[in-house]
DNA sequence: TATGAATGAGAGTTCATTCAT
DNA sequence: AATGAATGAACTCTCATTCAT
């Protein structure tokens, strides 16, 4: 299902901090992605780790500090380069399909992705404090949209009113399909989701974005 | 609404299985609603209902009976009335009005809903065989507006072309805007929801519904 | 060694809240004479009680409290009697004689008592806070010995001029004496500790208090 | 007294054995006075010692093994100018003031001594086999209060009948009075504590030795 | 039908000690 | 001599579940 290893690897050795630290990262979102947020435990992770209990707790100071970094380390890969891309991109419409497309590719990644975010955000949202400091680094994509929408709003490429408003309205519908995909609505795969955020693109600002 | 009590109660004496099922029932609502699912414990529901914790097991195989009955319940209370009344409803227009209306009013009762939706929709995602039984249920809504959008499509006062892919849609949308709502997502506001959620039917329709 | 039971009870069946609780305490007294209050366990005090850990962390919230319940017992058991009987006696000189006798008996009761005081005092002087909580109750000693000495003044058998004073000097000496004896001091022996302390009062008083 | 930090220091060089554990068990005295000895951990030695943990392994077999040397290093530091004072002191009174008198100096000095003595006396009361080893160089002032009351006897200006059963009842109180100290006792201060010693030696040996 | 004392597995966390570098 | 990553046993506390009353 996941495109994650889901054996424990055997890492007995003496290693960086960092680089434990980041195998360790690894390995709890190899849980979290087999287990749920809700019921990673310490000792899962230490053993997916491949090390002891202490390790882990000798490297972090809590498991909720490990949590969060698989959200920071999730967000910062599955967007990271693609927003570079978007924002090196000349063409607007090019970078809006830069941005839409990688949401609902069909892959082993991508669902992985969409679920980690589903149970982070509800995790957090007992937690207003703790969502605040993530809410930044996670709007990236948003933030990204925004200016690309507005970029073609000043280029006339893109029929766009509100750019900030659009780019909500397109976080939440993609949120939203992620989620029914989730859920396995019945007739829904991520490629009739993904024409179906075309569509929204396309009622919206009056481009075919996909053509 | 106001038959949902928020303090305990004292419920010392001997009553119907149906009946202290349902008060137990409520009171795991209000502790859900206050703790979150992921944090509600079988004494504190116990607590909550006015009885002892041997009572609530004595009614219920397990806790996550209990917590599914909430959302089962949860599910009938809030749409069964707008659904009896959308089916009555000659007007297919008025219907869809009726059916999304309800889902950003702004009152507390929504906001409630939509925590219990969510929460309960990430404890269920890793346990699809559980989810199964209780998307049927759960569907109730889109099924409503699957039914008013064909009504609308026969009698040629909205343009639908998939009336169960549209609701399906429409349904997604209203999904990710909650989240949105529910994350305090700067610029949103049920009102404001509201409105994309009419622009988003105008768009796909062709007819402005809330007018 | 001690007088206490060294072997866990089997207590088996239920018991009212009340009577568990004495029971466990009663445990964690016999634990905290055998390995030292800094090394009394949760498990220690369960297998002791012969109950399961969960049965001492039903009754109690925490260990803190149960080590806490302990000494105000111990004080209450080891006084109350004695100040009881020496607040009824009319002669002052036999209240004194009251007072400070069981202090140095030489039985297994005192030397208990002498060690869980002596373990209680040593942890509590980190807590300031928690101490004074119990101060109040554990004074009692002294202010029963000041009442007394009041009376000798004022009935003219005893030559003291400031009775609180004099009731904390014999207090700190019958602590430092109970520690030497608990070093065992080369030489000394509860009845030379007695002994040292009728000196004491003799010297202070002018009167041999045990004659 | 000044040369002892309480801050950590960097000293990461390589040191003469002896050097580093004496700049070791310094660190440990700070962490007990600071945390309790109950509370002393090794890593906290360690960072007070600026160096890491394997240094302090390296140089000490256990924790148990450094506490004790800060005991006995205590004791010396504290006692030995003193009795070496005392010991070339011609005057036995003068000689009996000059071990009493910094006891109850009001300093932190001194209410740092008591601090680690309650500690320790309360921690190795568990184990006698420890206790006894160090007993010894812990009765040094004991001792020397012997000598100088038998000198004081012999000399005709004290009226002793047992030096040493006099010294352990000196020894007592100024326990007793300490632990009060420590506890806040109302109405006593260092120099009403020292007053009473005064008062103490005066009804014992018919001598005024504040004078 | 209702109770609540009792249970014990399992959670996160602490920490002295080990040992390869 | 010095390091510090790694260890794992042991700690307290949580909690759904059981069952005699």
């Amino acid at each position: 299902m996941t495109s994650s290893s889901t054996s424990p690897r055997a890492a007995g050795g003496r290693l960086e901090p960092a680089v434990r630290r980041a195998l360790i990262v690894e390995a709890a979102r190899t849980v979290i992605l087999r287990e749920g947020l809700g019921a990673t435990r310490l000792r899962d992770i230490a053993t997916e780790a491949g090390v002891s209990v202490g390790t882990v707790t000798y490297h972090f100071t809590s498991v909720a500090e490990i949590l969060n970094e698989v959200v920071v380390l999730e967000t910062a890969r599955f967007y990271s380069s693609i927003i570079e891309a978007v924002d090196a991109e000349a063409d607007p419409v090019v970078g809006v399909r830069m941005l839409v497309a990688p949401l609902f590719s069909g892959t082993d990644a991508t669902e992985d992705h969409w679920r980690l975010w589903s149970d982070y955000w509800t995790a957090v949202a007992r937690r207003p404090a703790v969502a605040a400091e993530y809410v930044a680094r996670i709007r990236v994509w948003e933030s990204c949209l925004t200016r690309t929408l507005r970029r073609g709003a000043e280029q006339g490429v893109l029929r766009v009113d509100d750019a900030s408003a659009l780019a909500l309205r397109l976080a939440a519908y993609s949120d939203g399909l992620a989620t029914q995909l989730s859920q396995h609505a019945p007739g829904l795969t991520p490629a009739i989701a993904l024409e179906w955020m075309w569509r929204f693109v396309d009622l919206e600002t009056g481009v075919r974005v996909d053509a």
